[in-house]
DNA sequence: CGGACCATGTAAGCGGTTACATGATTCT
DNA sequence: AGAATCATGTAACCGCTTACATGGTCCG
């Protein structure tokens, strides 16, 4: 159900096409909610339907292209969704679930378990911190056009706030990481 | 996809009932991995389909029980899942998505979401807690079950790779409860 | 000319959520 | 007698995954 808000969130960046959405998702609200293109397309038709989005046509040399842009009321549902409790998921956790029972894996399996859980978060690690940099550097392209005709103040709460965001997942990951670095000692200590 | 692994895990500290499973499973495995009732029960029956459980039925003082155990089958399968590439679920995190927008939220709205995100990770850390306490002690029913006729460096196995999944969980609660908190002092000083 | 990128999906299926349903037994 | 716990689900729905599908355009 946070899939409409994703794409809300990232269409008051400015308009944008079906194609540069589902681009643009992945390198930037996509890392805290990931959706394929199977699932953005249809949902931005439903929320056209719903009149959460609108599409405006535009000519360009070669065809013409939709501009998909929230409505007023699709503004006001985000700012609804945004001061709304949160609904969390609920716990299921494969990685915490198989180590509670690593007696039962043989011990070189349970290694490359942990192994696996220490290699994604670095790769995550690794794309979080790019966005900090890109953050700080503004060499991000959906965030600059967010920032554009925004005063010193706004500009720091925009980029405050992602950045916050990404720091929380990076400290996550790293959390994962030395969670996982233990596990191997623990192994080796009891097999 | 993992819930017949979680709910064979449980099995392998004895045979239980349907209804046994369905409350320990919420006070064990259920920490890490979540399923209703609703999900449980037609899950055993699947699983009972294809051989993975048994019920052996057990005259009772008044009518009569089905304790269900792993077949061969199931321990076999479950092995073989302690021993396969972990699958990790995609990034959905409501929270952090929350957070990174939080420019768009009413300033008293964005700190209500992280002190309910304080308060979930807190109540989460004292459950954590307490299933490692509990382990400590000796105190968990299925887990005192499940070191019944074991020596002390299989007890020492079994019991620890338990803590050490708990410890993870609460490793995890505190930095979301430290991510939060600082989130408050941000929202103080950009608003 | 061929490969990368642009552009936009459909369809089947499943795992999971939510709401609802029922009746027996044990405890106070 | 009434509440809590025992005991076991069904049904509708939906969000999401996976696999597949198609054709245009730009660049080297």
């Amino acid at each position: 159900m946070s899939l409409r808000y994703a794409l809300l969130a990232l269409l008051t960046s400015g308009p944008m096409t079906g194609y540069e959405i589902s681009r643009r998702f992945q390198s930037s609200v996509g890392h805290v909610w990931h959706a394929p293109d199977s699932q953005i397309y249809p949902e931005l038709r439903k929320m056209e339907a719903e009149g959460l989005v609108e599409a405006e046509t535009v000519a360009e040399p070669r065809g013409e292209k939709r501009f998909y842009h929230p409505t007023d009321s699709g503004l006001a549902a985000f700012r609804a969704w945004m001061d709304s409790p949160l609904r969390y998921a609920l716990d299921r956790d494969p990685a915490h679930l198989r180590a509670a029972y690593f007696e039962w894996a043989d011990p070189a399996a349970a290694r490359r378990s942990l192994l696996d859980h220490i290699d994604r978060f670095e790769d995550l690690r690794v794309q979080w911190q790019e966005q900090i940099d890109q953050i700080d550097d503004g060499s991000s392209p959906v965030l600059a056009r967010r920032l554009e005709g925004k005063d010193a103040d706004e500009r720091r709460r925009v980029s405050g706030y992602k950045r916050f965001a990404y720091e929380g997942l990076l400290a996550r990951a790293d959390a994962e990481i030395a969670w996982a670095q233990r596990g191997l000692g623990l192994i080796d200590e009891l097999s």
